[in-house]
RNA sequence: CGGGGUGUGGCGCAGUUGAUAGCGCGCGCGGUUUGGGACCGUGAGGUCGAAGGUUUGAGUCCUUUCACCCCGACCA
């Protein structure tokens, strides 16, 4: 992409109703668009990035056989009454409106009840069991108050997937195996190390939930993290009998503020009993399914990793995530500007993904524009460089500098 | 929802005791520059969130309203 192209251009001051770094900085590279509070556009370069973190999590949804799909953003009233949760009462974010004739229709906060409505179509028998499905999917939410920017928006977007199970140990299994799965999310996202499994509350049909929460300052949860174990404890759970349970010492934990990722519930079948979703059994038995869900909001990972990562110069994407892997920058005389318009498509060719800035500017406010957006690598061409034969390759996370040939730059970046 | 605050060109801001708006960034044009967001010159662009009111006169005062931000409450 050459960034003379791109229609979205870096701005110098954040505008002055945007608190939250997350916002500041994905505002002012141009990755995203405020359109009103708590709901944000995802321009190009946003959006590239959101698209590499759904994708890697459609990839570790894949593996543990789960099936995409994509449910209505429009929802209809019948489906969630059969579990209460209509009433504006029992869930207040609703955003509702109507059909002309007067029908009442509501839009997604949660896919739980539409999904399960749809799957009970298809589960007869036992022999039809598991069934895993997930969908990305724009949440709508009318929370009292919006904030931290992408990290706690009105609508967003979320994986979420839940799994049909014959059994509650089938169930489980699933359950942990969803568990690892997710481990293997946040590691490819560049945030595993800070992230962890979290012992939480549960919400309208089960107890206790598992909650992925990530170290961050910017995060509106306190958890309790148990560093040996790799497990933490929330703070609206943490109690002595929740430590026995989870045979934990008080003193070995360590209280951080954390930013929610994922959430995931085992229902049992108490979701199943509500909505009346069972199967036929082996022995001609009418059985409740087991059912779980499971979320990972996708565009507030999104915030979590550009606050968590961003420095004074601006945001710092993990390689796996980022818009671009290179922010290629020539510098001077017609004869350079050749060179880097060469070796632009050079990589464009090798399949690797170029910011090219093009721009008639200075150099100064190119090098600006390349750490405000993140790029891992910028790479100049310049006649100093030129004149012994050499690239110069800056990493954005260390800042380290090499001079390097033509190979061993492609030998590098490959 | 309770408390606090802010709305003035695309963005950041100023506007004194009321007299129909000014600066920086950005943008157009000309020129000089070219390894860390250059400089000079010259232009374009706003009727001051909205509505109503007081006044000879309102960005400045009053009322209402909308939006946005922060703290708290809430967050399946």
């Amino acid at each position: 992409m050459r960034l003379s192209k791109l229609f979205t251009k870096t701005i110098k001051d954040a505008p002055a109703d945007e608190v939250s770094k997350n916002a500041q900085l994905l505002i002012r590279a141009g990755f995203i668009h405020k359109e009103m509070a708590g709901v944000y556009a995802y321009l190009p370069l946003g959006l590239k990035v959101l698209n590499k973190i759904t994708q890697i999590v459609r990839e570790e949804m894949d593996a543990i056989g789960c099936q995409e799909l994509l449910m209505t953003g429009l929802q209809k009233k019948e489906t969630w009454e059969s579990t209460g949760r209509w009433d504006d009462d029992a869930v207040d974010i609703w955003f509702k409106s109507e059909l002309k004739d007067g029908t009442p229709v509501g839009f997604g906060w949660s896919h739980e009840e539409p999904i399960i409505g749809m799957v009970k179509q298809y589960v007869n028998s036992y022999k039809d069991l598991p069934v895993n499905v997930y969908q990305f999917q724009t949440k709508f939410r009318n929370e009292t108050r919006a904030k931290s920017g992408i990290i706690r928006g009105r609508e967003f977007t979320m994986k979420d997937m839940y799994s049909c199970n014959v059994s509650a140990e089938a169930n489980q299994a699933f359950y942990d195996k969803t568990i690892e799965a997710y481990n293997r999310i946040f590691d490819r996202l560049g945030i595993g190390a800070d992230t962890y499994v979290t012992f939480a509350s549960g919400g309208a049909f089960t107890k206790f939930s598992h909650e992925f929460q990530t170290v961050c300052e910017a995060g509106e949860d306190y958890i309790y993290i148990h560093r040996g174990k790799n497990i933490a404890v929330n703070e609206e759970v943490m109690d002595d009998e929740n430590l026995e349970k989870l045979d934990i010492k008080r003193e070995e934990l360590e209280k951080v503020k954390s930013a929610e990722v994922g959430n995931i519930f085992n229902f049992g079948s108490q979701k199943s009993e509500d909505t009346n979703f069972t199967f036929t059994d082996a022995d001609n038995k009418q059985q409740l399914v087991y059912l779980s869900s499971y979320g990972i909001g996708t565009t507030r990972v999104m915030g979590v990793i550009a606050e968590k990562f961003a420095d004074e110069r601006g945001l710092v994407w993990p390689e796996q995530i980022a818009p671009a892997r290179v922010y290629l920058v020539g510098i001077g005389s017609d004869e350079a500007v050749k060179h880097a318009d060469e070796l632009y498509a050079e990589l464009t060719e090798k399949g690797i993904e170029v910011l090219y800035d093009d721009r008639d500017v200075r150099p100064g406010q190119k090098f600006a524009d390349a750490e405000l957006m993140g790029i891992p690598y910028r790479v100049t061409v310049s006649d100093r460089m030129l004149e012994n034969n050499t690239y110069e390759l800056v990493a954005r996370g260390d800042g380290q500098q090499l001079l390097l040939t033509h190979d061993e730059l492609l030998g590098k970046l490959n």
